[in-house]
DNA sequence: CTATATTTGTGCGTATGTATG
DNA sequence: ACATACATACGCACAAATATA
């Protein structure tokens, strides 16, 4: 969920939501995190939002982006 | 380049740059000219600063601006 | 080879909130 | 009160890359 309301910007709550899944093991490794499309309903946001907090995410070394493909989880244990 | 402490606002500035850029036939008519995110990166000011100044150019008559396609230098020869 | 679906990339339009001088 | 400037967040449309039928 998403506070629109709250300080933090909804971009950075949803980074921090699929980063928390990426942690727990909930998205692996060498695996696609859902589709922008995907995460904006989700989310309820805008697919702005969602490149916004997924642009976060690369910036972090969570995930690298394939065009056309998807984001994947980036295996940081090799 | 910018100046953030010249008297002259930096929306200013920028449209000065590209209308040179026109001037001096860098920027061709019938042309785009670069997107905003492109003038924003080079410039290094906000989108917002961006769009204020390519509004000026529009009122000069430099450029004419389609939406969702991009901003085209005017060719006044004819 | 063509066509379609999916996904990311790009581009502009608009609105709102915050901060500064 | 006003102008300037930035950040956030919504929207729409189309292009490009990829995968598959």
């Amino acid at each position: 969920m998403v506070d629109p309301l709250s300080a933090v910007p909804v971009y950075v709550q949803v980074a921090d939501a699929v980063a928390a899944r990426i942690a727990n093991g909930d998205l692996e490794p060498d695996r696609p995190i859902p589709s922008e499309e995907h995460l904006r309903q989700d989310f309820e946001v805008s697919r702005g939002t969602v490149r916004h907090a997924v642009a976060l995410l690369r910036e972090r070394g969570l995930v690298v982006t394939v065009p056309g493909r998807g984001t994947y989880v980036l295996d940081r244990s090799q």
